[in-house]
DNA sequence: CCAGTGATGTGCAAAGTTGCACAGGTGCGC
DNA sequence: GCGCACCTGTGCAACTTTGCACATCACTGG
C-alpha cells in the first residue's frame, strides 16, 4: 500500500484561498470563516509538513519559494475537488427511473421527442428482470406493482395497468381459442411464479385456469412474454406488452384483471427538486399513454 | 472566481482510505483512528455532497454507483496531495547557503568533486549584492561577517577571512606602488560604504588612508573587485577574492585586517538532519580552503 | 499630524470532533 | 449449535477547533 500524505488535506483548502487573496482576510470572507480560522489553519499545515509557506505582514501575506512551489500542486487538487464537486451535481440532477417491461418503450420514444428538451433533470430508463433496490440505490425512482410497506420508502398511485389473456399465431393453429375464456380447461397456460400469487393476474388464473396444464412458471414478465411468442401456452399479460406485439392474438376483448401501479422513490429525496421535476414527467408521459396501458 | 468546492477535502481523505480498504474498520487502522470517526466522517461527506456513497453492512462496504464514479477523481487527488508530501521532504533535504564574494568557487569546484556524492542534503548556493534574509526564508544557511543579534537566529563561528591592500597593473603603469603601505597619503582609495564603517577593512583604511582621496564607496564586495579592477584606485579586498584575481597584484605579503565570519541559522533548524549534516560539510570545506581565506 | 482602513495576532467561552466502551449483527469453523 | 472474529452503530466524557472581541501594526488621505 503506498504511503499515505498524512496532514489534513482541508487545510489545503484555506492554503489555495489564501495564496489567490494573498490574504488571510480575504481568504476568510471568501470561505465564510473568521480571518484567525485561515491563520490557524495555515498555521497547522506549516506544522505538519515542517516547513513555512507563508509569510504574514501588516500587509497581508507573501509566499515562502516552498510555498510558490507548492500552488500548483495545491490548484491540482482544487481542480479535482472541482471535478468531485461537478460529478456529484450532475448525478443529483440525474433521476434513474426502473420500469416494468413494456415501459421503457414508452419513455424511450418520449424522450426522444423534442418535447423533452429543456427538462431540468436527465432521465435513465432502467428495465430487466431484476427488481431495482432503492434502499441500496439501485435506482431514484420506481415504477411497482406492489405497494410495499417501507418506511424508508414513499409509494403513490400512478395508474391502473389492464391484463388480457394472449395466445400466439403458433398455438393457435394447434388448439382453437377457449371458446369460454372463463374457462381454460384442458388448455396450456403459462403462469406466474408463486411469489406473485396474490398479484391480480395469477389471481384470475387460479380462479379460471383450474381445469388446465401450467406448462410453465416464471417471476419476469419478458419471459413469460417470449414463451407465449414461442407458442407453448396461453399467457395473461400487461395489454401494454400483449398489444404491442403483432404476433400475439388477444384473446378478450375486456381486460381481465388489473392491477395498482405505484410511484416509488425514497424518503430522502422527498424535497429534491429534479426528483419532484421527474415524477412530475413521468406522471404526465403515463397519463399520455393511459388507453396502452389500461387496455 | 471560480466557484469553490466547500465541502471538506479531509473527508476525502478518509473516503479514499475506506474504498482501498472497503471497510470502515480497516480504513480506521490505516488512518490511526478509530472506526467510529472514519463512519463519521464519511456520514458528513454524505451529508455535504447531498448523496450517499458507501452502503455499510456487517460484512463490509460497498460503493453506489455515485462513489464508484467519485473513486478514479478522489484518487487523482490523493496523487495531488502526495506530489505535495514529496515536494515538501524534498525541499526539507535542500539547503540554501548563502555565502560572500568569493566562496561561490570553493564550493562549486567542491561540489563537483566525487566526494560531493551521496550525501544525505542538497546544496544550492546563493550569492549576490544583497545579503538574504534568513528569517523571510531567502536561505537556509549563511555564511556572514556581522554577528548581529537576533533572537531567531544562531551564529557560530567558522573561520577568519584576511584583507589585504591590492592594485590593478593599469593604477600600477599610472602610479608608483605606495612605498610604505601604512600612509596611503596621496593615492586614489575604493573605499566601503559607511554601513560598513565598523568592519575591519573600512577600520584599516581609515586609519592608514587618511591622506588619500575616496575616488569610490560601495557595499558590495564585487562593486570595489570590479573598482580595482579598472584600475581607477587601491582597494582592500579578501585575499581570498584579490588572490584569485591574476591581473591585481597584492601590495602587503601580510593581511592588514581580519574578520570573524560566522555560520548563521535559523533556529527552528537547530534539529534538522539535513541542516546538522550540511553545517558539517561547510566546515570541512572551509577547512579545506583555510589557507586561502585567511590568505 | 492624526484619524481611518485593512492587515495579522491572541485570549476566552461555545460548539464541534474524537476516542472509548459497549451493543448488535453476520459469517466461519470446530 | 456455539464460540470467535469480523464488521458497523451509538452514547458519553475529554479534547480540539471555532467565532468573537479586542489589541497591534502599517499604510493613506485630509
Amino acid at each position: 500500500m503506498t504511503r499515505m500524505s498524512d496532514f489534513d488535506w482541508d487545510d489545503l483548502r484555506f492554503f489555495l484561498r489564501a495564496l489567490e487573496t494573498k490574504s488571510l482576510a480575504g481568504a476568510a470572507r471568501s470561505l465564510g470563516v473568521e480571518h484567525s480560522t485561515v491563520g490557524r489553519r495555515l498555521s497547522a499545515l506549516e506544522r505538519s509538513l515542517g516547513a513555512p509557506l507563508v509569510l504574514r505582514g501588516p500587509q497581508g501575506l507573501q509566499l515562502t519559494p516552498l510555498g510558490e512551489k507548492l500552488a500548483p500542486l495545491v490548484h491540482d487538487m482544487g481542480r479535482a475537488a472541482a471535478a468531485v464537486d461537478d460529478l456529484v451535481n450532475a448525478q443529483k440532477a440525474t433521476i434513474r427511473l426502473a420500469v416494468p417491461s413494456g415501459f421503457t418503450r414508452i419513455f424511450a420514444s418520449t424522450l426522444s421527442q423534442p418535447s423533452a428538451k429543456g427538462l431540468k433533470f436527465s432521465l435513465d430508463i432502467l428495465s430487466g428482470a431484476r427488481p431495482r433496490d432503492l434502499n441500496k440505490g439501485e435506482a431514484d425512482l420506481a415504477i411497482r406493482a406492489a405497494p410495499l410497506a417501507d418506511q424508508n420508502l414513499i409509494a403513490s398511485k400512478l395508474c391502473e395497468a389492464g391484463f388480457s389473456l394472449y395466445a400466439s399465431a403458433a398455438y393457435l393453429s394447434r388448439r382453437p381459442a377457449p371458446a369460454d375464456t372463463n374457462d381454460l380447461t384442458g388448455h396450456d397456460i403459462i403462469g406466474y411464479h408463486a411469489s406473485l400469487s396474490s398479484a391480480p393476474p395469477s389471481r384470475w388464473l387460479e380462479k379460471h385456469a383450474a381445469g388446465a396444464v401450467l406448462v410453465l412458471r416464471s417471476r419476469d414478465m419478458t419471459d413469460v412474454l417470449g414463451a407465449a411468442l414461442s407458442g407453448i401456452g396461453l399467457a395473461v399479460l400487461p395489454c401494454l406488452l400483449g398489444d404491442a406485439e403483432p404476433a400475439l392474438t388477444r384473446l378478450t376483448p375486456r381486460v381481465l384483471a388489473k392491477q395498482n401501479l405505484s410511484l416509488v422513490y425514497s424518503r430522502e429525496f422527498r424535497t429534491s427538486e429534479p426528483m419532484r421535476a421527474a415524477i412530475g414527467f413521468v406522471r404526465s408521459v403515463v397519463r399520455q399513454n393511459a388507453v396502452l396501458i389500461r387496455g
